[in-house]
DNA sequence: CACTTGACCTGTCCGC
DNA sequence: TGCGGACAGGTCAAGT
């Protein structure tokens, strides 16, 4: 579902597509997912113009002429699509797009611009959300202060990862890696794609994984997050870009919904379990629990 | 405070 | 075929 890579994508795709649009309108099945302020929607989204397109953890930040920003969380199921103005509606979208005619019954939000283009917000689950906040407020959404460290930042070091775990110790260490207030970013693919890599169980709790292994696990997390990237990121079921199209990182999971099939280290058949709450693969040769765990489970 | 579990939702799939 | 229940998994609130 969407994380760190498939918000990326969504955001590179946005930036290209709506920047220096202007909005004629809005649609929305307030006040389930958006506004949140009625009056402000009509005074600062509308007849504005996006200046930038950007991203913090999982949440999208679409900013706007009038000094409002539009914050979005995707969570489990949301979808930010655009469609330039003549595919909008019925026949005449893309053929590689995953989704069909749009406003669907998913559709909670319909940004039009001046150019009769759209900008759609959907979520089949409703857990998504969409506000509008001045954009120096957003900075002071309860979210925005306690969420950890951006982990593909050029200046965040495997020093600082390791020592971000240690208010988890305790925890299992796929728990503490799904903490957004540990690492930013971080869902169940990357997760188990990223312990796999550093062959770490993740029940090993954080106080008995090693400085070596979290060395491992940081530049295994920053790899497959920058390969996700590359590839469009991970559509499992309903995940697509700005344009409406799948990623393919999917093809190249080593274990994530792989379960049943063969680790592509060692070949040993790769199982799912639940862990920290959530469906979690591993391949039980190369990502071992010591003897001392053998009891608590 | 550290840590875990349940709630929020809807669509899909599995077993009976 | 129909139907109940499990499952999907990001985040926050509530519970241990």
């Amino acid at each position: 579902m969407p994380e760190l890579p498939e918000v990326e994508t969504v955001r590179r795709g946005l930036h290209e597509l709506i920047i220096d649009r202007k909005v004629k309108s809005v649609d929305h099945d307030w006040p389930k997912s958006f506004p949140n302020a009625p009056a402000d929607v009509r005074n600062f989204l509308i007849g504005s113009t996006v200046t930038n397109v950007r991203r913090r953890a999982k949440v999208l930040m679409i900013d706007l002429s009038t000094d409002y920003t539009l914050v979005i969380h995707l969570k489990m199921t949301g979808q930010m699509v655009f469609r330039a103005a003549d595919v909008a509606f019925g026949a005449g979208h893309p053929n590689d797009s995953l989704i069909g005619e749009l406003p669907d019954r998913s559709t909670r939000v319909t940004v039009t611009f001046t150019d009769d283009s759209h900008l759609f917000f959907n979520d089949q689950r409703k857990f998504g959300w969409v506000r509008l906040f001045p954009t120096i407020e957003v900075p002071n959404i309860a979210f925005m202060q306690k969420v950890g460290p951006e982990p593909l930042e050029a200046n965040f070091t495997a020093d600082q990862f390791a020592e971000r775990f240690k208010r988890r110790a305790r925890s299992p260490v796929k728990a503490a890696l799904l903490d957004q207030t540990v690492i930013a970013g971080v869902g169940n693919i990357y997760a188990d794609e990223s312990l796999w890599g550093a062959k770490i169980h993740p029940l090993m709790l954080v106080k008995d994984v090693t400085k070596k292994q979290f060395d491992t696990l940081y530049t295994e997390l920053r790899a497959v997050m920058n390969l996700a990237i590359e590839k469009g990121g991970s559509t499992d079921k309903n995940y697509v870009n700005a344009e409406g199209k799948k990623g393919s990182y999917m093809d190249f999971a080593r274990v994530f919904r792989r379960e049943g099939l063969a680790c592509p280290r060692d070949g040993t058949t790769i199982v799912k379990f639940r862990a920290a709450g959530r469906g979690t693969h591993i391949c039980p040769t190369c990502q071992k629990l010591p003897k001392a765990y053998e009891i608590k489970i």
